[in-house]
DNA sequence: ATTTGACCAGAAACATTTTTTTGGTCAAAT
DNA sequence: ATTTGACCAAAAAAATGTTTCTGGTCAAAT
């Protein structure tokens, strides 16, 4: 399909313009310029901005997952839980859509924070609670760990990484890289099982994004459908 | 001095209306009315309320000194390095304008943040580069660690939890005392030395202390020296 | 000697009008 | 069948005028 082609061109000029100038700033015409199409033909895909803004995040998302993954498999030791962590928040820190989403920097997401309520996208798939759980039975997480408490640890250094720098003077802060392999090694430290395999940790991964996009593709049916 | 029980009076005034309705939004009337004295007294402790604001800073920060200090000396096993972190992050927490500087909270710091440039009192004294090699010295950190990198750790761990409740819905978060048991556990695991002695961490932080005082108070001579 | 609070100038907040921008449409072009 | 881009109503932003507020002062009261 041509269509959806000239879709992901649109997609694409959106996501570099929204990451760079926001959400507000960023205008139907301008996203049709840099994709080189009318402002009509935006409307031939999407009802609206908002609706354009709602695909192109769960295409990030789904980027994201994949970004994940795929660094996990390239990593001989990725399964185990201080390597994901690692591979999680490198990719997070790539793709700053999804970045700004899970910071709420509103200075991004503009308008968008407040006409979709909150919630929507927040949802932590990735180190969230079922996600500890599953590892746990994989026997990568220490099994007397409360897997809600341990997700919103997660939660707690994951966010405070990437806000970090708006706080603290970044002069000769360490680069990503050294911080990531720090609180992996503070992960490993506090959370990793003894006996922890790694194979068993990427087939469990694999496993919960694979069910993640399945969560996605029954959303996009229902709207399909709801559509027609 | 009967001024100086005025001065703290009003203070205290300021304290809790600043804590509550922010810098911008409590006027000097307001603090005069809570303190019961007249504006024009208090001009005559502070040249502005820009002053009058820094020594409020001044005397909350070495509160949470104390606080911290306190509640580790109230803690047989309080010298060692999860401890003390733990009781850090309370007595942090227990202390709203310190909260609110450390996470440059601009609801409650308003102007004060843009006519004060950064870092006057955004260096963290506690859980900083200095405070890890001293705590390395005393074994309580293990003494492989970077002591940058560590510090920086700590910041992250301290802010994200700070801030993310402003992310996560709070809806059956765990408690405050709850999360920073487990991170507490996390850094016990993580950063702390084998045979860490807790006496040994007190009379190190005790120093810290100290010093830390020592320089306010140094600070303060060098303020009136100048004004005379 | 101290302390007060009425007073003031400048800033901030508010209300109103004018101008510009922007999401979305659709008759016309391809 | 597709795609376009001039066009429009509504909204946002800028400009303007008006009122209120507030940090700071100082003559007068205590």
């Amino acid at each position: 399909m041509n269509n959806i082609i000239r879709a992901n061109r649109i997609l694409d000029a959106a996501t570099t313009l929204i990451a760079h100038y926001g959400y507000d700033k960023t205008t139907v015409s301008d996203i049709a310029r840099e994709a080189s199409v009318s402002k009509g033909a935006i409307y031939l895909h999407w009802q609206s901005k908002e609706q354009l803004f709602n695909a192109l995040l769960v295409r990030e998302a789904q980027q994201l997952l994949d970004d994940t993954m795929s660094r996990v498999e390239d990593d001989p030791q990725g399964g185990t839980i201080d390597r994901m962590y690692y591979h999680g928040l490198l990719a997070l820190a790539a793709h700053p859509l999804m970045r700004a989403l899970y910071t709420r920097d509103s200075r991004i997401l503009g308008d968008y924070v407040r006409h979709q309520g909150p919630g929507r996208y927040t949802q932590r798939f990735l180190f969230g609670q079922t996600f500890v759980q599953r590892m746990q039975k994989a026997k990568l997480i220490r099994p007397d760990l409360d897997a809600t408490m341990t997700s919103y640890l997660f939660s707690i250094i994951s966010y405070g990484l990437m806000q970090i720098e708006t706080v603290i003077a970044s002069e000769q802060a360490p680069t990503l890289e050294e911080v990531a392999t720090a609180l992996a090694d503070l992960v490993q430290r506090g959370f990793a099982a003894e006996d922890g395999d790694s194979e068993a940790g990427k087939q469990a991964l694999r496993h919960l994004i694979n069910e993640i996009k399945q969560t996605y593709a029954s959303q996009r049916e229902e709207r399909e459908d709801a559509h027609n």
